[in-house]
DNA sequence: CTGAAAGCGCTAACAC
DNA sequence: GTGTTAGCGCTTTCAG
């Protein structure tokens, strides 16, 4: 900037209005000195300005797992706003594990104004920790005195009972994820307490890995006592347990109904495309991201209850009339899987 | 600092060469910052640090578009080597925009050390301009003087129509992907230059979209002209060629043998299951931001060669014997999208 | 081994 | 409308 200021014949603080309030130099003045700072190659140095201003204009997005396609579209999202608002994304992968997460964010959050914490594996009284030094979203997780946002969990639940009531299912089996999950919680807990409501019947088998994998460790286990519907407690999981129901010798939907939840891309790509509750996963990205800056900008949050995103059932092949269906035993899948 | 030092009764030089070079104070003086330290929750601020030490520990990391299942582990790999290595990873999403790409690069130029260029959309001229001013690491681009890593895509295509010609497949279209992409260019050439040496005779189609919907629209044109085999640019491609196939009533691998390029998340979990030429995505996301630590630290780029990651034939369900498939004629197809 | 002081690049405050 | 100065929090001389 010396070399600027020297070169337009002005004071450096000029060449500071110059680039910040363009409005309070004059117009001659401001011509030479973007002349002299294009010719010199100048650009204003964000981390001077970042530690005089005491804000870096960067937010930190922590992911529990970007492997995850579940995040695809949330990071989308979350970028996007943030560019919009003049902000650059900071992002975090915590590969599923609560220390590194810890860690990362450790070194990150003094070099933010604000963090957005995507399906955060840290307990509680960490988030709260960082809570105090930064602001925080939440995604995907409720927490009292910390804004949150999340899908309509609830409502999702309810409309997948709903469908596989109207199928004409009277007993169905969720299968659950991560204890830790605090949708997890959220989405059993509903379900069970519509099912009976809809005259269904539902039981809940797990905890898995809420993974490809751990839908097939969930199949392993289904297999001996079947029911005619399942819901699952995302499509990863949907997917993984729909395959490996097919090494057993059972079809979905001719042997099992299957929803889902989120609608991951490769929801819409599996055989049969998989029914599923879907999330508004853009949106959430973008919801975070936006609540996070009105309050880094001084907004008060407006009230602690969670933001709520509506969720909608995307009926897809992966479900059908329990008339349609055939009758399934336990026996029946344990031989087909010697077959 | 100023209070840690206050109540340790030190200078703040000392405060942090306490933090910096701990063998430089005495132990009894650094315990008792220490401690005064973590009464009053002093961290360095990394701002400060980074605006006297002319380096700011964070690299960038460009996406073309983060909603690419491609790029997953390719972010789980330069995450996680950058974390090792104490640098933190600023992401960017172009959204396929080549101006959304210049925009937010200059934003982030002067704030990073070093940057990775992911399947960059942006022209040489603007690349170079970026290398200019900073290190630079082209991740699936090959541009002169410039450090780049790339997976052995001729190596690759010839695994591909190897396999095909073994299969006794004697014809087979290439779907190309967007004109712009040096890999298409780079996959295509080797496949028409290999072709001949293997009896098979290999033709191009496109370019399309490099998505589900381009490849649908592959199919489209394919279908009028078919051919028992195809090379499709990239898995997404393959994924919407093969279910619009579906829709025009001819099927994999009975009617058309496929096979698709980078081996994502999908691929296994699509029906048929996609045969594809699989790139070491997370290994070259770790690669790219290995060599950029490097240079940054100052080493010197070693050759002028890409840095080439082998590439390595996954044969799935999406391929066949010629001798297995129905013999194909436009015809056919056709009169079964009338079906 | 420790302290004092200068300066990284920027902007806000206060002159003129 | 423009110039001067101080200081953001840190590290790195240079003295002691």
């Amino acid at each position: 900037m010396q070399d600027v200021a020297r070169a337009a014949g002005v004071a450096t603080s000029t060449v500071s209005r110059a680039f910040a309030r363009p409005g309070r130099v004059s117009s001659e003045t401001a011509r030479r000195i973007h002349e002299a700072a294009s010719v010199l190659g100048y650009h204003v140095n964000p981390i001077a300005q970042a530690l005089q201003a005491g804000r870096t204009s960067m937010i930190a997005l922590v992911i529990s797992d970007v492997t995850n396609p579940f995040h695809n579209e949330i990071i989308r999202g979350a970028q996007a706003t943030a560019a919009e608002a003049g902000y650059t994304l900071l992002l975090s992968d915590a590969q599923e594990s609560s220390a590194q997460e810890r860690e990362t964010l450790e070194r990150a959050v003094a070099a933010v104004d604000g963090i957005v914490l995507a399906t955060s594996r840290m307990p509680d009284s960490s988030i709260r920790t960082i809570a105090k030094q930064r602001p925080v979203v939440l995604l995907n997780r409720a927490l009292v005195d910390v804004p949150c946002v999340v899908t309509d969990n609830p409502g999702g639940a309810r409309h997948a009972a709903a469908h596989l009531a109207e199928l004409g299912h009277e007993r169905v089996t969720y299968l659950a994820g991560p204890e830790a999950s605090w949708v997890d919680g959220m989405r059993w807990r509903t379900l069970r307490e519509n099912a009976p409501l809809l005259g269904l019947h539902a039981r809940r088998l797990g905890p898995y890995a809420p993974t490809v994998a751990g839908g097939g460790g969930a199949a392993a286990e289904f297999v001996h006592h079947p029911t005619s519907a399942v819901i699952a407690y995302n499509d990863l999981m949907a997917i993984g347990f729909i395959r490996a129901l097919a090494a057993h010798g059972a079809h979905v939907p001719r042997d099992v109904s299957v929803i889902g939840f989120d609608n991951i891309f490769p929801a819409a790509l599996v055989t049969p495309a998989l029914t599923t509750v879907a999330a508004p996963l853009r949106h959430m990205g973008r919801t975070a991201v936006h609540n996070l800056l009105a309050i880094v900008r001084g907004a008060q949050p407006r009230s602690q209850e969670p933001v709520t995103l509506p969720a909608r059932l995307v009926v897809r092949a992966s479900t059908t009339a329990r008339s349609q269906q055939r009758s399934l035993h336990g026996r029946d899948l344990m031989t087909g899987a010697r077959r």
